[in-house]
DNA sequence: TCCAGAAACTTGAACGATCCAATCCTGCCT
DNA sequence: AGGCAGGATTGGATCGTTCAAGTTTCTGGA
């Protein structure tokens, strides 16, 4: 069995003290260019990597991350943040930090898990997802000065964290669009009850772009919790109206499937348009608002990394712009 | 701001040795109950946590787990993985157990990031998903002696290390049966290509089943690589044959799709039957078999606890049983 | 009363890295 | 030749915990 590499047994390797190789790692300038390669060969040579545990409780520093894992709810969503994890961990990693997952029921929990990793394992930061009103959790942050990054906006004051985000209403807005130069005039929204940051935002971009258009959203719009079932019973409603929409910009892929099971059953033909792309929208061929997730996790990793590599810096939030992927449904 | 408390302030607090506090958190049976009481109060009176660091760096355990994060491929599979992460991270909490995940493209690629998590972070064990014949993944593992569990049989030898999976020839048995009672007797197969474990074990409870009621499943089945356009070809080849199945048992959900597909365009009533129960098939009615991913998580956790625990034991391999989720294909 | 033996508790050392302060080169200038 | 500045290198201390070994306290039987 090989027996344990610690930067001493490089050292001696190499015929340098331990402070020369620690200087290779994390100070490469200044060591003299013939030593550093000396050194680095015997890294390589022995396969050394650093203890982490060492340098951690030295610096105070993991380079871990942590990030929440949600209960796949009605499991259509849960692709979402799927393909977000994915993005997230592969960048990470490119940037030296690894990712730890924990779970909580709510807000509060949540909380005294930051506490317990905090505490325990000194975590780097956090990437929080799916933000809202007055968010206890990035105040709980923001008080104690631990750095985190969030995938949605705060709501409340856009300036108050560092954020990344999709912009939603972007996202519906060329949705309303290309059904408009489509034809379509009385175009319809199938959205969640207002109060949600999410929500509202992509309701927003269906009737700013309606009303671009000249067309009133006035009676247009229904709004349901998230789910098919709802969906469709919204949906059946809306299209029984005196002046029915012929086709539907949905808050979400689920209550774009209920739409089309409404119009189906309603044997009313009715272009939808759902969000997310998620996998059954692929499947089923809906057309769907496309988040680019990858980057979006890719952004939330870069300054993540430049909050820590420089505290006091303020960045910059970023807003990127979903797109429209056109299937047989609209 | 509060400095730091450590087992050394809390020793102070509640006049005892360093030793002692340890002994109460370690092995709390050799500390006297009264002693033990002062020194769990000045624990919590403090809001006293033990670093990890430090502990890991003198035990060499780190009390985390590792779990690969796949890419989402079509991502109607994705979701699998998905349900099973979360289950697994909150048995692992619940055990004492923090996950962290990594990516990786291919099978040595992955071996390299076990050897890194092993040597910076000292991990304590890894979840393996989806094993295959002759994974080179668990010989490298079993060959360095480190803790492991797969979500996967090991196809080659059943004893080779411990495994938790879902019993897949069980699952396909039970919906041919499902079939076979509703009045059906050609009942085709849409799977995968000989070779892969997990595929041919599904494909051998259609056989089997068929069998047992004295069907010959010659000339029944057709094999593709997973994925709704796939499938769609293969089961069009299936239905235009001389003597097409009434039904048909699939691999997947993605191949079920893609059935429904070809005998809708074919204009056939066909029963389908897909494997995974995602979300997919929740939201187009399509029936399929169920894994049980919460408690396949749970066992994983179980039985690395145990083999963490007392690393000498052999511990018996867990096989679930997946039960079949009606709906309205068949 | 005394002592053996167990139980309860304390002390010093170690894990592997980084930080700090002191020392050693090396080249250069006077 | 001597001295000096500057960077490269060195040894020792340190982070917070657990292990190993040592010391004190308690218990019970002769």
């Amino acid at each position: 069995m090989a027996e344990k590499v610690t930067i001493a047994t490089v050292a001696r390797h190499a015929q340098v003290s331990r402070q020369t190789v620690s200087n290779v790692l994390n100070a490469p300038h200044i060591v003299r260019e013939e030593t550093r390669q000396r050194v680095q060969e015997a890294i390589d040579t022995l396969g050394y990597r650093a203890n982490q545990a060492a340098r951690q409780m030295r610096t105070g520093r993991s380079r871990l991350i942590a990030v929440r894992i949600e209960p796949t709810r009605d499991g259509i969503n849960g692709s979402v943040l799927d393909r977000f994890l994915h993005g997230l961990t592969e960048t990470a990693e490119a940037a030296g930090y690894r990712t730890l997952l924990y779970t909580a029921t709510d807000a509060q929990r949540e909380i005294d898990t930051y506490d317990d990793l905090l505490g325990s394992y000194d975590l780097d930061g956090f990437v929080l997802t799916g933000t809202d009103h007055g968010d206890p959790r990035t105040a709980w942050l923001a008080a104690r000065g631990v750095p985190f990054v969030t995938f949605g906006r705060p709501w409340d004051d856009l300036g108050a964290y560092c954020w990344v985000d999709v912009d939603g209403a972007a996202g519906t807005g060329e949705a309303t669009r290309h059904l408009l130069a489509a034809g379509h005039r009385r175009i319809g929204w199938l959205g969640w009850p207002a109060g949600s940051g999410v929500g509202d935002d992509r309701r927003s971009g269906w009737r700013e772009a309606l009303r671009a258009a000249g067309v009133d959203p006035a009676g247009l719009a229904r709004e349901t919790v998230d789910g098919i079932a709802e969906g469709e019973v919204v949906a059946r409603d809306l299209l029984d109206a005196p002046h029915p929409p012929t086709a539907l910009v949905c808050a979400s892929d689920s209550l774009a499937l209920g739409a089309l099971q409404a119009a189906r059953t309603a044997g009313r033909a009715a272009s939808v348009i759902g969000f997310d792309d998620t996998p059954v929208a692929a499947a089923i061929g809906l057309t769907s608002v496309s988040q680019p997730l990858g980057d979006a996790a890719a952004r939330c990793v870069d300054l993540l990394t430049a909050v820590l590599d420089e505290p006091r810096r303020a960045l910059a939030p970023v807003l990127l712009a979903p797109s429209l992927v056109l299937r047989h449904t609209a």
